[in-house]
This record gives C-alpha cells, sequence and structure tokens, in this order.
DNA sequence: CTGTTAGCGCTTTCAA
DNA sequence: TTGAAAGCGCTAACAG
C-alpha cells in the first residue's frame, strides 16, 4: 500500500523504516510523506515472525496491584525506555499453575528473554526455561548461564530489625511471618531468630503467627497473638502491609504505638513515609532491583557482561519503634 | 519440526492445535505426543500474522505502580482471563507525548482493542484511534460507534463528601485539589461548590489548594493552608493519597484527626481502610469499572452489545470525620 | 542505490 | 480425512 503510494518497492520502504541502507533522499522524500500521511506502523507482528526477534520483555510478576512489585515494574520499565525493548507483563497470582500458564504465554509471543519476579517456579523450572531463553529471576540464587539470579540478603534485613528492637531494649519481640512456603519470609525468619541468639533471647514459637502478607493478615495475627496470652513489647512485621493492619489492630484496642508496643516493617512501600506515625522498617532496593533486573536481561540476551551492583537493605527507622518503658 | 517428527502435514497439526476440523484419532495421537513431548507452544505471532487478530487487548494506563490503576488493571485482567484474551499494558505516565507513543506500540503490536484509563489524551485523538480500532475509554463521555466511554460522577461523589462535612457542622471546608487540567478533579471541585451552595455556605478560593494527586503533594497543601492562615475545620482531599500526606503533615503540628480537622478523601484504595484512623473516603468502584472496560471491548470487539451497568459512588464514613465541637 | 525473490510459522482455501 | 499451495507483512540476500 505504502509502496504503491510512493512508487518504490517494499524492500525501499523497509529500508528507511530501519535505516538498514542508503536510499536516495528523493524516495526517502517520497515514502516519508506517504508514511506519515497515513500513520504507518510497521506490523510489529511480521517484523517480530521475520527477524526471530520480537524485542520485547516478559515479565513475570505475582500481583498486579500491588505497591511492591509495582515498583520493581518500574524501575524494569524505565530501563527498557531506554532502548527498544518493551516489556510485556504476566501476572502469576502467587500459585505455580498461573505461573506456568504466564511462561507459556510468554513464550508462545517469542519474547526475547524473561524476567521472573520471585514466584514459585521451582529453580529446576526456571533453569528449563532458561535453556532456550534468557531468564532473570529474583529472590534466588541460582544463577547459571542463562539464567541470572538476583537475590538480596533478606536475613540480614531481618537481623537489622530485630537487633534494632534488642538496641531499645525489646525482649519480648513477636513475628508476623508471610506464609510458610515463602523464601523471603523464611528468611527473614532466620536473621529474626539469629538476632535472638547473638543477644542471648531465647526463640518462643509462640510469639511467631503465620500470616499472608496482606494488611488483613497482620490484623488477624494481631488477635492471634493476643489471644496467646504471651506478653510481647514490639513486632517485627515480614512485611508493610502486615504492619499496617497490625497497628490498626492495636490501635483498636486501645494499645498505642510506639508507646505501648513497637513495630518494624519490611518492604518500606512508598506509602510507610505517610502511615501515622510514619513506619520504622527495612527499605528493599525495589526500584532498583527492577532497574538491576531489566539491565540483567538485556545484558543475557546481548551477551554482554552484567554488572553485578551490589543491592543492600538499609533499617530505615521512624516513629513506629521507641525504647521500652523502665 | 513437528510435522517431520510426526509424519503429517502442517495443516494437520494447525487443525488439531484449533480443533478446526476433524481429524483421524490415530494421527491426532502421534501429533499430540510429539506436541508434549517437544513442549510446543505455537508461534503467536505467526497466528496473528495469518489471522489478523492477536487475541490481545492493549491497555494505556497511567502510573503501573499505582494502587488505583493497579485495582482497574486487575479488574480488566479477570474478565479476559475467562477469554482467550490477553491484556498488553504500557504506561503512558500521564503525559500525552508517552500516551500517544504508547498507542503507536499497542497499534504497531496489532491489539485487538484498547482500553485507555483516563489520561491526557483529547477526545478527538481517541475517536480518531476507533477509526481503526475498537477503544474503551475511562473518565470521560464521548462513547461513538467504535468508541465506548465509561465514566462515573466524580460531581456527585464529591458532594456526597461535602454534604456530609456539613451535616458534622462544618462550614470552613478546604478542598486538595488533584492538577488543575485534571477532569476528575475538576468535576470534584464543582462538586464541592455545588455542596456548598446547595447548604448556603461560601465558596472561598482561599480554601482551594491545587496538588498532584500524591502523598506529598498533600503534605505540602497544608502547609500553603495554614500559611493562608484561613481558618478551616474540615478538609475534603481529591484522592486518598494526597489525604494520607494531608493527616501526616497535621499529625507533625500537632492537630489531630478527627477531633482537630476532619479529612474526607477520595477513591477508597485498598488501604485506607488501615490507616489511622481509617478514613472516611468517597468509594470509586475500581476493580468493577475494570471489569466493566474489559467487557466492553470484548463486546465492541464481537460487535456484541454492551451491557451498561451503572457504576456508582458512595460514601464510605469510617473515622477521620466527626461532628464539629461546639 | 534499488528491485526481485525467498521465507519467517502459521492458517486457510482447494482438491483429492 | 488429508495434503498441497498460497499468503499474512515484513526483512535480508542477491542481483543489477
Amino acid at each position: 500500500m505504502i509502496t504503491l503510494e510512493a512508487g518504490v518497492s517494499p524492500s525501499t520502504v523497509s529500508r528507511i523504516l530501519n535505516g538498514s541502507a542508503p536510499v536516495s533522499a528523493f524516495k526517502r522524500d517520497a515514502v516519508e510523506r506517504v508514511l506519515t500521511t497515513r500513520q504507518f506502523q510497521p506490523n510489529a507482528l511480521a517484523r517480530g515472525l521475520v527477524r526471530g526477534k520480537t524485542l520485547t520483555i516478559g515479565v513475570l510478576t505475582q500481583d498486579i496491584g500491588s505497591p511492591f512489585y509495582g515498583e520493581i515494574l518500574r524501575g524494569i520499565e524505565d530501563v527498557l525506555a531506554k532502548t527498544d525493548y518493551f516489556s510485556l507483563i504476566v501476572s502469576g497470582h502467587g500459585n505455580q499453575k498461573d505461573e506456568i500458564a504466564g511462561m507459556a504465554l510468554l513464550e508462545a509471543r517469542r519474547v526475547d528473554g524473561v524476567i521472573v519476579l520471585n514466584g514459585r517456579l521451582t529453580d529446576e523450572q526456571l533453569l528449563a526455561y532458561s535453556e532456550h531463553l534468557p531468564v532473570v529471576a529474583t529472590g534466588r540464587g541460582c544463577t547459571f548461564r542463562n539464567l541470572f539470579s538476583l537475590s538480596i540478603d533478606q536475613f540480614h534485613g531481618a537481623y537489622l530489625a530485630v537487633q534494632h528492637l534488642i538496641e531499645l531494649g525489646h525482649t519480648r519481640i513477636a513475628y508476623i511471618s508471610g506464609p510458610e512456603d515463602n523464601l523471603d519470609s523464611t528468611q527473614r525468619m532466620r536473621g529474626y531468630q539469629k538476632a535472638l541468639m547473638d543477644n542471648s533471647l531465647m526463640y518462643d514459637s509462640n510469639l511467631v503467627v503465620h500470616a499472608d502478607f496482606r494488611a488483613s493478615g497482620g490484623t488477624l495475627a494481631i488477635h492471634q497473638l493476643l489471644t496467646a496470652r504471651r506478653g510481647f513489647t514490639a513486632i517485627f512485621a515480614a512485611n508493610d502491609q502486615m504492619a499496617y493492619g497490625a497497628s490498626l489492630a492495636l490501635y483498636r484496642l486501645n494499645i498505642r504505638v510506639p508507646e505501648d508496643i513497637s513495630i518494624v516493617g519490611f518492604d518500606d512501600l512508598p506509602s510507610s513515609e505517610f502511615t501515622m506515625p510514619p513506619l520504622t522498617t527495612v527499605r528493599q532496593p525495589v526500584y532498583q532491583i527492577g532497574e538491576l533486573a531489566g539491565k540483567a536481561v538485556l545484558g543475557l540476551i546481548e551477551h554482554q557482561p552484567i554488572q553485578v551492583q551490589p543491592l543492600a537493605l538499609n533499617l530505615i527507622v521512624r516513629e513506629t519503634t521507641r525504647r521500652i518503658r523502665p
């Protein structure tokens, strides 16, 4: 159509579109005129088919509306925006079945690489995918050839949080954990235990409650903890959202934070700066994780070495923790 | 490859893949065996190219990490998940340039339809897109042939919020607005003004501050409002996030909510149930908007009538508003 | 510098 | 019930 109207061959149009070979100014002008008047958009499907490359990076996230994954996606997007690549996001909904379906969808669309954000696929499954597709995964440590993993020391983050509470004089510290099969959550649990141990404090399993990483789970957890009637003066929540829910439950019971009970969260969601009082928490460099993951797939795709910048967790002390009353 | 290994023609494989024509049990078995062992994923690009249909719905959102748009996306996703369609999300970042680029990308990928979530494209631009592509848009009222708009009466929502404050005895009510060029925000402004008027209260432009829909904007707004030294006992914020920021600013200044000042937000983000105290706000049926938008594109694509279910805004009274002290 | 040709992986006639 | 052939829109190799 374009070719007819401009009186040139398809290859000439292609050459102009891609700048792949010199074209005379005359023909170029003619073609470009038609191109703009017709608002021509080259068919990405046809391109992908012939080039064997779609300039698309698949992203398997867990929850499309989550503030946590949202920030990672933003990091990925910003990195890709500087290139010709583009991200195709599918959600695994935190269950393996959907994750496998999502991966199938990405493969069917012939993405050039995949970023897998945490999730429940096994390392072996990931390795299998990486046989024919560059894969970058967060939250694990199984780098291998075409599979790049980037993990952050969750253990250490938890250790920092609990150490902080202990330094404030707390000795009875409850832990609101995530799902039992969640890797991040169990690593944080170990950090919690280690910090207690290093300070010669007893680990008491009655002070540990498993919840679901959501605010409502935090609320529930408080009720469980309270009915168990084990005294505690501080709470370490495995993520900020559960800390929110826990705070609300305490507020309802007229227990004040931080006067009566201190709380530390994990993640440092953007909103944690604006809770009341602002939440003391462990900051995950979420956006940077996204950026790094983005750069890593590109590196894998283009067979370039991947710059491994260390990602660290930091304790952000705000106003939900305070020295225990004498 | 599959064809060779199973000793059949490509058309036979295609027929099995699509169930488009009967195939003998014998060949079917042979092919299916190869299909599974090879973990064959039909190339979606090639399919799309030949069929002229990609089973993909483009979604132009504004902000990939936002809790508000995230909920809409979830609604869309859930509707599409029941069909063969799949959503391709691009972000417009709240500026027209990126939105146009995003639309171009979606067109290049030959999506079968587009959902445009608010944004800054003009109605005319949308209409132009709809010439060759089914378009569903939220937050406007310009339905026309291949363009379906769904809007919610923001005016009414604001009216409810302000009426509520007035009923509690407030007469000096500040409004923290969104950007001046934002349609939702200006409609809410009109609802605010109307409610004042209907109750014979003066509209005072000094009580109106424009911010950016983000928490930090709410914080800033409070400072502006306070330095202007116009007394007020209640605040209506054009969205929840600004209400969060405003609350924090007040807390810092030792002004208590709701004892000293009442606050009403807008949107009812999932987290608003867990703020402290829980936020009184106007609930937008965000998830339903997503669902409806999803159903609407499918309707447009398949030339089926679109079920228009009315979407209403509700005032959710929680704990940031109370009767003014005598 | 430019046009012709072949082919990416699939579906869809058309014959058989 | 099946295969051969054409073609979706593009790019890349090859001639010229």
